[in-house]
DNA sequence: TCAATTTTCTATCAGTTGATATAATTTAGT
DNA sequence: ACTAAATTATATCAACTGATAGAAAATTGA
């Protein structure tokens, strides 16, 4: 049923690498409401089966069916499938900054007095970890964390755009705080090892949650379970810096 | 230049459904040493080329043609691609898990011990934990680990295999290490959660490699910066025990 | 040497993928 | 209402995917 016409077409190679992002040619002046509307069903659909499936398996007509939408759609606002990704990354990206932001703002103030105690610095550094933990292990949809997490695994391209928006920034923050704990150099590879590895557990918490449900023959995190885990993973990173 | 003939062709789906693992026909007998060669590089190229690209990423001809076969070898001697990365998974994890069992030992017989002390106890756990990290950082083939970190991500199938035979022998050792330091319930949650962080933190050596260094500004690991890497995080695991 | 078995290769299959051309339809500004 | 731009839908495309059929070649044991 294909290829009826015998003279063989000319092969076109698409039009742009399959690999690299594309320009998408969105409006320039006004923004036409429907247009909106569907562009963020696909955003939505698309976070939704990137989380589910992971990038290659998450097929662009599976995305615009789950969107509604029909194919070409896909193409016509995000450029094809790796521009959607990368444009869903932002998405998440962008929520999630914005609501790391003020934590921020209280560490660079804070850290601006000369006279703070450990404890202090301790409660600085709880009052930045432990809303991260909480997100990752339940707030907002589930299929953002799971998002970020695959992305992570992944190494897209949408990854470094995650890295430089949250992950740089989260481990900045630890980072300035843990140097004032340990008194060293700020910037020396032990102050940098140990705020990785202390992110690194808050990633855990999500990406080994398999692993640490079957270890502890637990069916699933509940809410009370939930607050057993940050509670012994924050005394761990506690006792760590004592 | 498909489909020469214009009648249709009767639609055969597959023997098997493509994600089932299939049963291979090898040989009852005596084994062909030529046979058992072609076997070895398909696995050798299927290990590169799935911690190379992940499992989907990875095409059969891609790792047939590394490994300087024909493509229905892979099919002849595992049955499919799923029967091949599961044939990896097992491949690798056997030889991990061999030379993790001299520990395991180790550990048991010292454990039958009472009157061990904290350091005794300290010791021990870092005679099991520094071993992996090593061997997950630099020892073996880069593609092992990253075959390892892959398949944990993808939560394949060979995931499975993989845990059952690792990750839970070294979870259960370093469990029953740290229950007698820290005294509780050996199968309690709390000694749970801090044996799966620990664990964590040997793996996120691997996992979180990029971001190490990115955020380190270390161009790549080499012997000195790794032995700054696993005093650091010995420090961080061992006073976190304090 | 010769038959039986094991192993390899060529050619092709049917399905799926991301992407595009093209036309129809809707929307906004006038 | 009319036009131009924006948006949606239909029908394909070419490449790639894992898998198979079937014959050829190589190896073994007699």
């Amino acid at each position: 049923m294909r290829n009826r016409n015998a003279a063989p077409r000319k092969r076109r190679r698409p039009a742009q690498g399959a690999g690299s992002p594309r320009r998408p040619r969105r409006r320039e002046g006004g923004g036409y409401a429907r247009g909106e509307h569907t562009r963020r069903r696909l955003l939505d659909a698309g976070i939704e089966l990137f989380a589910e499936l992971g990038y290659e398996r998450a097929s662009t007509r599976a995305i615009a069916h789950r969107a509604g939408v029909s194919l070409p759609a896909l193409q016509y606002y995000f450029g094809g499938k790796e521009g959607l990704h990368r444009a869903c990354a932002e998405y998440i990206t962008a929520d999630v900054r914005a609501r790391l932001e003020p934590a921020a703002k209280r560490v660079r103030t804070t850290l601006g007095r000369d006279d703070l105690t450990r404890a202090e610095l301790l409660e600085l550094l709880r009052a930045v970890v432990e809303p991260f933990l909480e997100g990752l292990a339940t707030e907002r949809p589930e299929s953002w964390a799971l998002f970020f997490a695959r992305a992570q695994g992944e190494q897209n391209a949408a990854f470094d755009a995650i890295f430089q928006q949250i992950g740089g920034r989260l481990l900045t923050l630890v980072m300035e705080i843990i140097g004032r704990i340990l008194g060293g150099p700020a910037a020396g590879p032990e102050v940098a090892i140990r705020a990785v590895v202390i992110v690194g557990q808050l990633t855990l918490v999500r990406r080994a949650r398999s692993v640490i449900l079957r270890a502890l023959g637990w069916p699933d995190f509940d809410g009370e379970r939930l607050q057993t885990l940050k509670e012994v993973v924050w005394r761990g990173i506690a006792s760590s810096l004592g």
